[in-house]
DNA sequence: CGTCCAGTTGACTCACCTCAAACGTGGTGG
DNA sequence: CCACCACGTTTGAGGTGAGTCAACTGGACG
């Protein structure tokens, strides 16, 4: 049940988050007409934990910014194992894309609420400016992409979840930056799909974490960073 | 030395790959005035096998089209780790990125020529709008990144190893589709770098595949595909 | 108070890594 | 023209980090 929705609902975080991070989408809502391809449809929708926002193989004709909750964006392979590309919050934009099809799918981490955008969708030789907002926006998620794949191939497990910690307090933020309170909306499954890991051996390296008192972990979700420093150590 | 050279020089292979991928190059160039943001820097570059482009960090006012060669895209771990991001082949773009700093190297794999452009870099909030082929392009490496990520997360050595042969198919493709020729211009270190691997591993697994008769070894670079069908299988 | 599901922990396995030796091949110099 | 070298590759033997399977724990909720 949503305690991660509770947080995430929480007016210092929330706010905390669309201030640092909405800027741009200002922005983007001063030049959505008709000479950007940007249609915004005003609608919010709201999707309850778990449910599918879109699938791989859809229709991309909107895209979508978070007013509260988590997204996550997924691969399959045809036998169900699962890569997580990313997890979004409040005040992140997903499920853009380039073709007319999704490459993911978009899932509710926990319960959220969405504004879909609706991209105006004419042939590539005449629609050929885009907002420089974004492009990079998908530059971004391209870097960002890219140094996940260095944690792919090339990180040990301790190595990711410790990545993993850091990004999300950079993500989330709550409490004080030198021993962050986490808040996590995700399961160990979650978690390990992001990391390419399995959810046994995610919860042994937190245990192991808290042995070594980098951090504490108070219920499964809710984590204390007790050393930040050695966390950043291990993320080499 | 360049056998690889010689064979992405070898103008049937060169020709194709031009022909078949360069089409949205040749717009390029049309539109290639200031209102794009596009500067073409005429002069060719050359550079010698192993020889950095670009480092990690560098300024990014210049991206690259190639002509003939091969060049990879790699970060780096502090204690000498290598994730390969990418190889690009004659006719591909690379080292276009948002900010001013690229976030990955790029190496000559074999000796190559390639294009610069430069890229007109004033704030951002004027130069607002961006050709959609490279808006596109950056989509296309975003699928690409997300696809790669799915190979290091959640692939066997035996997917990975399938995949790359794939890839590489399709991206130079000499002879008919049903048993191509396939010339590697890399070495076994750069293929297990680029799938998270160990270079044992990516000989000991085309060995497996010599042995169960999906591929011929000639020699180490030159590998003729004997089973297409049974190797797209093994690909997830 | 019992059920359910997420998470933890342990014992064991295995896919891939590490270390090391041998092999080929192409280039160089005698 | 051949001997030699350098370097990339192959192959083997053994080790290990993470996976698998399974039992147990502990909140949350009815």
């Amino acid at each position: 049940m949503p305690t991660e929705l509770a947080t995430l609902s929480n007016p210092t975080t929330a706010e905390r988050a669309l201030n640092a991070r909405l800027s741009w989408m200002k922005s983007l809502d001063d030049e959505a007409d008709s000479s950007t391809g940007l249609r915004p449809s005003g609608a919010q929708r709201h999707f309850a934990q778990g449910r599918e926002i879109y699938g791989e193989g859809e229709n991309a004709g909107v895209f979508f910014t978070i007013v509260s909750g988590v997204v996550r964006t997924c691969k399959f392979l045809s036998d169900g194992r699962r890569q997580i590309d990313a997890f979004y919050v409040a005040g992140d934009i997903f499920g853009f894309e380039v073709g007319t099809q999704h490459v993911l799918s978009a899932e509710a981490v926990s319960d959220c609420t969405v504004i879909p955008y609706r991209r105006h969708d004419t042939d590539a030789s005449k629609d050929d400016i885009m907002p420089r907002q974004l492009f990079s926006h998908a530059m971004r998620s391209l870097a960002q992409a890219q140094e996940h794949s260095l944690l792919l191939g090339r990180k040990s497990a301790v190595e990711r979840v410790a990545a993993f910690l850091l990004e999300w307090v950079s993500k989330t933020a709550a409490g004080h930056a030198v021993n962050p309170a986490i808040n996590l909306a995700m399961t160990r499954q979650d978690i390990a799909d992001y990391l390419g890991l399995t959810l046994e051996t995610v919860s042994r390296t937190l245990s192991q974490f808290e042995r070594n008192k980098l951090i504490e972990i108070q219920t499964a979700r809710q984590i204390w960073v007790k050393n930040m420093s050695a966390l950043q150590n291990l993320n080499a």
